[in-house]
DNA sequence: CATGAATGAGATTTCATTCAT
DNA sequence: CATGAATGAAATCTCATTCAT
């Protein structure tokens, strides 16, 4: 009886071990034997799992936002008072990167990078459909915090793609210079910022 | 000094080049015979004017920045009202990208990545300063735009960088999927609403 | 010793199945894993039973001529006259093969230039004896097929190499372009005009 | 200005190198390196010139056709009378094979071997072309052969195809053991016999 | 016995850089 | 100066063989 394997484990810790590497070294300079030695596997058996390289990077993308997603998706659940999820959300991707100890901001740079250049391919799609995702959640939260009475004459879904956009804008910089600001601070106070202008706007 | 200018023209027209093919394969895939295609010299001839791949690299990020601060001021300066020069300083990206038909996005995020994985002080101090200047004209700006009477709580510092975030945010998410929204006027509604959001908040 | 026999039979299972792939694909070609498949086995199983690679070769080449000898040996004996004898010889091959709905004249060819090539003692040797024998057999039936009273100039030894050289190279042409002729049909008028030859040379 | 040179000299030396290696190592054992090595070239300087293994295996199959196409038909131009042409015919294998001191044999068996089992490519048309107008020469050098007066029964383009066959099914046995008879002697015979056979068959 | 997951030696292929012309 | 042919270091990828289960 031959040894029994669970391929999909197994190919869970070569993307968790490839998305390590990729995010320090950049996914250009990462070679296939490093990530075997981070896998600590041997560099054949990579391709037991992964048939070239580039589909180990499209796997470890998707493989990393579906993380990204669980672990927002499950911070939010716990939480029930819109403008408090907001401002969760807003602190995720922070919480994430220091939690990890990683450099996750080069990886999503990469990742950003790439999908935008192979924008008709299937990782662009995914991260376009993570943004939409995404901002109808937020759209949905900001519906929850702006009071009924006063409709914001500001369409919610543009609002959205604005906090959004905040956000990744702030941890672009942050990550470039850490000293400029603190960013989960910067991250509330966009929120609230934002918040406030729509209430006022009309 | 002919010759001195000759040879800084020639290598002008070989940054030209280079970024307009980082951009379209990025930095990692762009072999030197694409940059000596693109600039339509032979492949030789790139290494009289550059010592290494690297420095095209660095040089091409460099001329870039400046290309585009460049653009910016002119732009800027045309103007006297500082919420339209601030409404001005929102649309640039876009008809930066627009005017020259090229996603300078992907290039951008190639820059950053690099310069954050590598530490690489030529070009990551250089990122920094850019937005140290930027984050510092935003808030004098910002400061500008705010009724004296009323002083925000926040800090304007902060608040430049949640600005030139949402910014670059949107520009990420509008790169990616051109239909989510139209780049020029969620930039537009995004300086708005922060303004309103600072005025408001105390 | 019931084990033993079931070893062989698990042997021949293999080289059965071998000598299909190495047909199909080429003996350069073929992997162990192809090998395994088609037997419906294990990688691992093979190497029960073959030490390497190299011997399942030389093993199923073996085999492979036992078994077209039997075929031949098999038929002959059946028939007693011997232009009959001769003509029954001819159209074995395209019979072997349409039977096995194989295209075994590949596996023959690599066999060949294997042989040639290695020097290959086991293989080489083998090949040279298979020749020497078939050449006798067919001397021996042109023989009986000339009239005694009419000895033809021509050795008996070289009109074999002859008819069997012909039988073959139609072969080869045959399976390279099944329309250019009818195999079986060129093998008889092949035998014909040879013997006819022969009886008219002087 | 740039070292001109001739690309189709370049590839005729690298193909010229291939074939020599081919018909030492064999196709599927040689490696680019030891092309490169025979070519007295670099490594990478074969991809300057072809884009894969394959495609130089492909190539030189038509370049050693064509050359040897071009030693027979060059060679049978300088005679005139049919019976003479068919005895050339038979023996320049043989020549070319002595001639070039190459094991020239090897090749053809992994070529033949290689376009049997890619029996639809491109590769294989060729050599069926190749058969094809061999057969069309025979057939008429026959037709010259044999008195105007007395049709044979006998279609001559399936004696074309056996006598082409057994000059073929000679050569391979003769290359398998060179004692078993003398080739060019062997040819000759083959053809005279088949020459009679056809007169007098019907 | 039988297995197939794991392996690494060795093959193919790429491409930044050199350099003769 | 300008060039592109040549190169080989270094990357990707293959697969015969081993071995724990």
């Amino acid at each position: 009886m031959p040894k029994k394997i669970n391929k999909e484990e197994k190919k869970a810790n070569i993307l968790e071990a490839s998305i390590k590497v990729f995010a320090k070294k950049g996914v250009a300079k990462t070679k296939i034997s490093d990530i075997a030695e981070a896998a600590d596997i041997g560099k054949g058996t990579i391709y037991e799992y992964f048939r070239s390289k580039d589909e180990i990077f499209v796997a470890s993308f998707h493989f990393f936002l579906e993380k990204v997603d669980s672990v927002i998706s499950r911070r939010l659940n716990r939480i029930s008072d819109p403008l408090e999820k907001l401002l969760a959300y807003s602190s995720a991707w922070a919480e994430i990167c220091e939690g990890n100890n990683l450099e996750y901001a080069t990886i999503v740079l990469d990742f950003w990078a790439e999908s935008i250049r192979n924008n008709r391919e299937a990782i662009a799609l995914n991260l376009v459909k993570v943004y939409d995702e995404n901002r109808k959640i937020v759209k949905s939260l900001l519906e929850d915090c702006i009071t009924k009475d006063k409709t914001s004459s500001v369409d919610t879904k543009i609002a959205a793609s604005i906090l959004i956009g905040s956000l990744e804008g702030l941890f672009i910089q942050w990550i470039l210079d850490r000293s400029a600001f603190d960013y989960k601070e910067a991250a509330k106070i966009s929120t609230k910022i934002i918040i406030d202008g729509l209430k006022k706007g009309d």
